[in-house]
DNA sequence: TATGAAACCTAGTGGTC
DNA sequence: GACCACTAGGTTTCATA
């Protein structure tokens, strides 16, 4: 060991280069696909491919994969964002671990502005929606909520455009 | 070909069953498991594993695989829910188009309340998103746009729970 | 250090019962 | 829905630049 100008990257990392981008942007197309098919559409051999996706696993740049489900179609008809509006000095742990035994909650983030906390929220119909938001409601730290449905779904991304920096 | 007293479905539908919600779990949490391992779990051969799969792809249940990135490490550090006031009579439709055109919009919906649209970005850093709400703005059927910015996120669901009805 | 070719083994797929 | 046979894809090894 000597050390040298440059920084040895701890995380093994270093930039994710052109390959690595059009190979999640294929996999965000279609993660069941074969690293074959991915190989040829960018131009590498398929051990190629797997070595480089275990790589951005284990480097967290890919998370996981997913199924993605249509909502309306498996029941959960109704979408709503939810701002929370908490008592003095809520944690942002205390919210994390009450939002997280909602499987209704489908993302949640604290937030600027007046709320503390936007909370997603899938349901089943309008009469589920409000059961959750009572629920929420009722939440210890909880001080008020203001709910804002959704009427028509515009634009639903599959995930993030692998777009470089 | 005869005629029953049952009607034949016109889409292959009919609710989703105990295993085949099993199954969408199973894919959720790892959308490139083997139909034998998802078999494993559901008690069922991978050869039914893969037609109930194909049938919940053709029913369009199932809309696609994708793969999970940690926005973080692409670069897409700052996200932002943006309300977006129209002008009267703005239609989903014009919405969607432009809202589609925006890579940094993650998805967008008409909404109730005050506001007509909630539009959620994904930017690099807060130059970035202060940029994309100044094209936003600078629609011609936006009036004025009110952005609550991220500082925590709390919760992400990799996708829908397969909860029953 | 990353790749490609080949070998090997596991999984996907269509047919049959 | 299970079983079987066949094909395709995943994964490791090894040689190479």
């Amino acid at each position: 060991m000597h050390a040298d100008a440059e920084v040895v990257e701890p995380t093994p990392s270093g930039p994710l280069d052109r390959i690595d981008l059009a190979i999640l942007d294929q996999l965000a197309h279609d993660a069941r696909s074969s690293f074959a098919r991915i190989g040829s559409q960018v131009n590498l051999s398929a051990p190629a491919v797997k070595r480089r996706v275990d790589r951005l696993k284990a480097r967290g740049v890919i998370d996981g994969f997913t199924v993605r489900l249509d909502p309306a179609v498996l029941g959960w008809a109704t979408e709503a964002y939810v701002e929370v509006y908490c008592t003095g000095s809520t944690s942002p742990a205390t919210m994390r671990q009450a939002f997280d035994a909602y499987p209704e909650v489908v993302a949640a983030s604290t937030v600027t502005g007046e709320a503390d906390a936007v909370v997603q929220v899938r349901a089943h119909d309008v009469r589920h929606l409000d059961e959750v938001v009572e629920r929420i409601n009722a939440e210890p730290f909880v001080v008020r909520t203001r709910s804002t449905v959704v009427l028509t779904p515009l634009v639903r991304r599959p995930d993030l455009p692998a777009t470089p920096r």
